[in-house]
DNA sequence: CGTATTTTTGATTGGAATCAAATTCGGTGG
DNA sequence: CCACCGAATTTGATTCCAATCAAAAATACG
């Protein structure tokens, strides 16, 4: 159990999930303001994270979610061969750290692509809180329920697709989550290398290179290091394929 | 909304759950008597579903999750080029249909790989019930929690295991399954196809049959035809690699 | 400014897909 | 119970996509 007092950053008494801009996503629920402050009290804003500093470990006691504020996560197991596996990249309102209520150990490590901050949710608060209210709950348990969708989408893509299809749609789901912030949906930084990329996908390094060459070569992209403009949309959404129609069934 | 009297195919008063064989896998939480009952009472048997029969289809309203009794779900996309894709299967005690929750429609089908039959659990009423017991709402979290989990190794199985791998993992998850609820872990009758495996692996029919025929010379299994027999389960075991690891962690 | 890391590009290899066909299995009706 | 038909499975030959090996180029960083 870490210390409330200790690793709070930036306390007040007023809520803070009320003004921070991301709380339409964090929160997509009409909270009561009395039922925000309730919220906003069991959080806790974290010092941000340097690039490479870990989140927590594989294998840790399993204590709190995060909503990503500032900055870019990226899950991953260690394989017994000692090798890295990432399982999931985590920007902005999203949560990571789910995994870890079944077992009550993270399956997991978490670790910042950048500088990143968070705020820290200790579950047994926001359970025994979502007791209290109701939409609170059925949000936790939306969110989950996405998570397990978006999840399910991946083994599909990782079980049927090809090296460009794969690239197309981690590039396309990258611009969704973007937009869905508030930025642009067809220019952005990746905050993962291209090594992270292929880790994810399952793809080797080279075939990441390759792909993303060949896609600005075809005029699909441009790529300028870890810039990457979406240039032909509906082009790149035809090559996304199956991942698109379930996009628009969530979206409902 | 179905109606709850004209599904129900076996209606008592006394607790059903309570004396269902699978109610310390589906309900692994000591819920006292009283509340076993209430949750009993939103619970629909439904009549069994024949080999081949759909329990919901893709896009449906999401209304109800489903517990496997007996025999097997497949869960599967239909993809923009009209074929299938499988993204899971189901053995009794397992629940079906909580990626429903978030859009509030079945992003996927399930049809029965045989006879099989299932509780049906309006999840409004489950819901609402989770709220008065705590220990019900911890149990819904910590079983989205797990499938979150269990998903992220199908992940990192598509992404970077060959085809033997595979086989193996897959062969290992279903024995752990059968052993979970009693059953032999080394030797069981698959539900499913080669295709169906093949389906799921990310794998072609082709490829699942040279496997096993495989695994078979080489003394690891004994097949004849759905019956596996696991032979060698330490190499088997050694072949699964890194889910063995996260299994682990999850049995804790 | 020089070194380490990341990324790109090229050549070759290999594992699984695909194509093709034989065989077995499962169900049905005579 | 057996013969038959379609589906599922197995087996074989060939092709192809992406991995691997290798090395140059670009970028990050102290």
């Amino acid at each position: 159990m870490s210390s409330l007092q200790s690793t709070r950053f930036n306390s007040k008494l007023t809520s803070q999930c009320q003004s921070c801009s991301l709380s339409a996503l964090c929160l997509p629920i009409s909270l009561a303001d009395e039922d925000v402050n309730r919220l906003d009290q069991i959080i806790e804003r974290k010092k941000p994270l340097k690039k490479g500093e870990v989140l927590f470990h594989q294998g840790e006691e399993f204590s709190s979610v995060y909503a990503v504020r500032t900055g870019t996560l990226k899950t991953f197991n260690i394989t017994n061969s000692g090798e890295e596996q990432i399982t999931g990249f985590y920007c902005p309102s999203e949560l990571v750290g789910l995994s870890g209520i079944d077992s009550n150990t993270y399956p997991v490590s978490a670790k910042a692509l950048e500088t990143t901050s968070v705020c820290e949710i200790p579950f047994s608060h926001l359970e025994s809180l979502s007791s209290q209210i109701p939409s609170l709950k059925h949000q936790i348990f939306k969110v989950m329920s996405r998570k397990i969708c978006d999840d399910q989408q991946m083994m599909v893509l990782l079980g049927k697709k090809n090296a460009d299809e794969k690239v197309a749609s981690l590039l396309m789901n990258l611009s969704s989550r973007f937009k869905r912030r508030g930025y642009s949906a067809t220019s952005f930084r990746l905050a993962m290398s291209r090594g992270e990329i292929g880790n994810y996908l399952g793809l080797a390094v080279e075939t990441v290179s390759r792909v993303m060459t060949r896609f600005q070569k075809s005029g699909l992209i441009h790529v300028d290091g870890k810039e990457i403009a979406i240039v032909n949309l509906p082009e790149m959404q035809k090559l996304v394929g199956i991942t698109e129609e379930c996009a628009k069934i969530e979206v409902v």
